[in-house]
RNA sequence: AGACAGGUGGCCGAGUGGUCGAAGGCGCACGCCUGGAACGCGUGUGUAGGGAAACCUACCGAGAGUUCGAAUCUCUUCCUGUCUGCCA
């Protein structure tokens, strides 16, 4: 959730932000009044209420001294229409508010790139050379069938499509590249930490997938719960609604987990392959900071990331997303795109995000700063995507003759 | 899943309709005491919103209700414990 005291500060800065995430100004025009509303109806209730406390307080006096009390209940009863009256307001102007604010995205840092879409992204750097190939590189999904690595058809038969089944070689390197992220991670101050595959409501409002991407999760059917579409959702949460000791910060965890992915909008995107399944694994890295710490760990973060790939020999490139292209709760992100010499680009394969306080003030993660209670900053990214990192090994360390050779680092982990 | 018992401040724990944001204790902070410490004594010690401030409002798991007034009564719900059932 953006700062509503902000808004109310500096109506125009906070509108002039948001509109490079193509937020519509009517849109934060109507939050700044229902925010001025509820504050109207809060102050109406409040003065009510303090004189019914205060007579109430009178009523109970007459009571004890045996005087009558008529003359203060009808006006006690009176009183009370107006509260409920009162109250009556507030809860509909808070509810028009939380409706709103709730689906304003995040503000963007200053030096976010000002474009439209992930084509106006701005390339940070490059990091290895693309190898050469003297023979035409095959995509991923021919070197997966051939090498009975991955089995497209049954994963459709046991579930619908986009669902995939690894076999053999194809299951053991899932596993191997999980375990071996995770002790990269580790070895770099990242805390292993296993968490739930279902979570609440509360949860994914916390950390912005609620209200406004329903459409985009699994839900379970009776249940209010929900299969999360990342580990950067159960790890954030952790602490909601706790005030942490500024000692204790930053909190750097990693953590595996299958993610679930309705790809609601996705229809005929990425159909062939890996590329795009609604279940797949993810190691991922999450942070809770103080406000001065995020900058410093957002960096640290990447740098996690692309070495990551740098130690797997996996080409890549980090590109700096422009406010159009930025997530819900991003404040800043940077993408890392790994090279796919079969279908010749660069695609994502892990983005890394620093939220600032939005979502700590979604799930009111706070740390005691000096005896005073500060908003966390939290952040979040994948230390790669388990699926695209198998297409990207595949593509990259494919021979002439459709054999793979894998990274020398994951020897002792197969 | 069924039966019973509970959910109160950082922690323990009292409070069954009024002046209770909540006794008492522990912990913590500061001061006194001391050569220094312990002990002892004194003061203070939750969160959120509003206000320049005085101060006001809300919060005793959550939500709704009864009442002039609810931590206290009623209903719903969540969570925890114990026993029974089921199960990796």
């Amino acid at each position: 959730m953006i700062d509503l005291k902000l808004l109310q500060k500096d109506f125009d800065a906070v509108s002039m932000a948001l509109s490079r995430k193509k937020v519509d100004a009517t849109l934060i025009e109507a939050l700044k009044e229902k925010n001025e509303a509820l504050k109207t109806a809060k102050s109406s209730y409040e003065r009510a209420q303090a004189a019914q406390n205060e007579m109430s307080k009178q009523f109970g006096l007459y009571k004890k001294e045996g005087k009558d009390t008529a003359q203060l209940k009808t006006t006690l009863d009176a009183n009370k229409s107006q509260i409920t009256l009162f109250l009556d307001q507030q809860r509909e102007a808070e509810a028009a508010l939380d409706a709103l604010s709730m689906n304003i995205p995040n503000i963007p840092d200053a030096d976010v790139p000002e474009g439209q879409s992930d084509e106006d992204n701005v390339e940070l750097r490059r990091v290895l050379e693309p190898r050469h190939f003297d023979f035409t590189p095959k995509e991923h999904w021919e070197l997966a069938e051939q090498n009975g690595w991955i089995d497209f058809e049954r994963g459709v038969k046991v579930a619908k499509s986009r669902f995939s089944v690894s076999y053999d070689m194809g299951a053991r390197l899932e596993r191997a590249l999980i375990n071996f992220m995770l002790d990269f991670n580790r070895a770099r101050g990242f805390t292993e930490v296993s968490v739930p595959s279902l979570v609440n409501r509360r949860t994914l409002e916390g950390t912005g997938q609620l209200p406004k991407f329903e459409d985009d999760l699994f839900k379970i059917e009776g249940e209010e719960l929900f299969l999360i579409p990342t580990a950067e959702v159960p790890l954030t949460n952790l602490y909601q609604d706790e005030i942490l000791e500024a000692e204790s910060l930053p909190l750097l965890m990693t953590g595996y987990t299958s993610c679930f992915r309705k790809e609601a909008g996705s229809a005929g995107r990425d159909t062939r392959g890996m590329i795009r399944q609604h279940q797949f694994h993810k190691v991922e890295l999450v942070a809770i900071t103080t406000q001065e710490q995020s900058e410093a760990v957002f960096v640290q973060m990447v740098q996690c990331a692309s070495d990551l790939l740098g130690a797997l020999e996996l080409p890549h490139r980090l590109m700096q997303l422009c406010g159009g292209d930025l997530g819900f709760s991003a404040a800043r992100t940077i993408d890392l795109e790994v090279w796919l010499p079969g279908q010749n680009c660069y695609r994502e394969i892990s983005s890394i995000s620093n939220t600032r306080d939005f979502q700590a003030r979604r799930a009111r993660i706070r740390y005691k700063d000096g005896g005073k209670n500060m908003l966390a900053h939290t952040l979040n990214g994948s230390s790669l995507a388990v699926g695209r990192t198998m297409v990207a090994i595949m593509e990259n360390f494919q021979n002439g003759d459709g054999s793979i050779t894998l990274p020398s680092v994951l020897n002792s982990y197969l």
